[in-house]
DNA sequence: GTCCATTTGTCCGTATGTATC
DNA sequence: GGATACATACGGACAAATGGA
């Protein structure tokens, strides 16, 4: 499971492992994870170790943490889709601390920026928004 | 400065002292952040805590880490322009760790993912590349 | 409603490793 | 070699919020 004396730190490890049984489906979207005690005692680590590596996972947008019922797999929003038109330009970044309040964005979830001809910037979450370019 | 008695976490507010610093210029692209010890000694607070606030401007993409050199304001990437093709759709999220070394990709930084009609995705760094609708 | 167990959040201190200068 | 700086890992402690008995 866990190799002490691998070349990976022991938490890449452990959210490697997690990850794996996310993708694999064997944790479905809405489960919850094993407490962060759980995992700790399972793997014989301490919890700050098993805390670096959710948080890991939160940044990759895997899980979200509904405190302090517990932490789970990311539900898929709904999609929305926008049709871009002519002359636009698309980026992505990682929203600032205002932002990601004012969209009640969740960690994890960069926003899609379109910028008009005239300049004009607007900014959308990127886990409820896909572009089309018809 | 740190106010212990704060709503706030202590690393929150540091986080955001920092991050105003960056934003408003007085501390510039390039330039380094004093080390964590530093920090640490300067504000009165445990190096665990200035590694959270250090570590949350990591994930918004604002830091990168040069080890053991030191915690610089990023600089940005020179953008390529992309053309999309008709019925190409645009999402972004965050990438795995595999795909982080895999594109060689700096922390807080997402991937722009391009589907094309027949089903293929490409994949592309979002603090290099942007889009275009022509 | 109260009490209590559970779970995540925050903060501290310490130790050791590794890479750079 | 030595000093510096970030990375990893452990341990402990208390707070806050939820949920069930």
């Amino acid at each position: 499971m866990i190799d002490h004396s691998a070349d990976r730190a022991v938490f890449r490890q452990l959210a490697d492992l997690l990850r794996g049984q996310i993708e694999s489906g064997e944790l479905g979207p809405g489960e919850a994870l094993p407490s962060e005690l759980r995992l700790a005692q399972d793997y014989s680590i301490s919890r700050t170790t098993v805390r670096q590596a959710i948080g890991q996972l939160r940044t990759e947008g895997l899980v979200t943490v509904d405190r302090p019922r517990g932490t789970f797999v990311r539900i898929p929003e709904p999609v929305q889709l926008l049709q871009l038109t002519r002359g636009d330009k698309v980026s992505a970044r990682m929203p600032t601390d205002v932002e990601r309040r004012r969209h009640k964005l969740a960690e994890g979830v960069p926003v899609l920026v379109i910028t008009a001809p005239d300049g004009s910037e607007k900014v959308h979450p990127a886990d409820r928004v896909q572009l089309t370019r018809p």
